[in-house]
DNA sequence: CCTACCGATCGGTAGG
DNA sequence: CCTACCGATCGGTAGG
């Protein structure tokens, strides 16, 4: 390894520096994931690490943009091309629930833990996270109100009180999966959605 | 202040540190609650505040006591003398939305925060916290198969099923109340209640 | 319950 | 991207 890289060879760097630290993060929290303890599973140097970032709160904050970046891509790009309307809606829960069974990082849901952590706080990263998750219910308001207009759902249904009990639904299969291991959450989310989406 | 104390003064003395370590670790986590912050802010030396626990973990394990007594007096003691049947399963929903509602502990929820925390790790604060957790859904099932005993909720009612949505309607309440400060999650807990409790 | 320590680790910087 | 540091704070101990 030459010690002076091409900016090519930096933004890979970076990148692994992310994606790891987007596991370590998942599992042990945005502030439980420390520059020592990363630059050593990466096999580097603290400078080296921390040279990408500048701060901790900037690793943080890069690492809440690639926590984004998975969900956009496990979630709602999973139901590109599918129909507006109740379908659509139907696609992203389903792909909501299945992002959490297959447990696609060790920690479970990134956002979830990172809200319970930084929710009492202020600043930037508290404000990144925050921003993400009213993103994300914005856009499920969005395909709730499609599905009104398409007739798929009662005209008197409340799209904030319905996003409000999805986000719960999922909440609690997060829960369930990562504090009792309960293979049955899955299950208990698909059927409580179903319910939800079907006869209101 | 007498360098020793009677076993009275020292009992008192215990209490106001896990107290205020409750209120601490409500915010910050129960990893983020320091020895050495909690001793400045009651006017301690660490090592007189270690010395009533031993270890951190000892100090974290009291903490997670003193939460559970917190959250007995809080919900389950305000349905005592209430019959059982739906109305009592009414009334434990009811105080368990106000004591969120309320904001009693500063950082909402001590048992949704730390379960996010330890969730991924192994060992006794982890272990305790999935009890207590496994206790009041237990305790939820057991009011809700007495509804269905009683003929207050259809025979064909899944508890298990309806203890995962209520605690997933909780969760919302906390995740909006903390990160979004959001005045209106505890009418939308209420109503996705009234809807699970009622015409089901 | 205090003072006075201990080694380890934290985030971060200087300089190359 | 590295080595070699820095002061601050961590959990914990010795001894009174």
């Amino acid at each position: 390894m030459s010690p002076r890289n091409s900016v090519l060879e930096a933004s890979l760097t970076r990148q692994r520096i992310v994606d790891r630290g987007l596991m370590l993060a998942s599992v042990d929290g945005l502030e439980g994931l420390t520059i020592g303890r990363l630059a050593t599973e990466l096999g580097m140097s603290k400078a080296g690490v921390l040279g990408h970032f500048g701060t901790k709160e900037g690793l943080q904050l890069a690492v809440v943009d690639a926590a984004a970046e998975l969900f956009a891509r496990e979630v709602p790009q999973h139901a590109r091309g599918v129909p507006p309307g109740l379908t659509h809606l139907h696609t992203l829960c389903e792909a909501w629930v299945s992002y959490l069974e297959r447990e696609v990082l060790p920690g479970g849901c990134f956002f979830t833990a990172a809200a319970a952590e930084f929710d009492g706080r202020s600043g930037p990263v508290r404000d990144a996270i925050a921003g993400m998750d009213a993103l994300w219910r914005r856009d499920l308001g969005i395909h709730i109100r499609r599905a009104i207009t398409a007739g798929d759902l009662p005209a008197d249904t409340d799209p904030d009180q319905l996003v409000y009990e999805l986000v719960g639904i999922v909440l609690a299969l997060n829960h369930s999966l990562q504090l009792h291991h309960d293979k049955q959450a899955p299950a208990r989310a698909r059927r409580a959605m179903q319910r939800l989406l079907r006869n209101r």
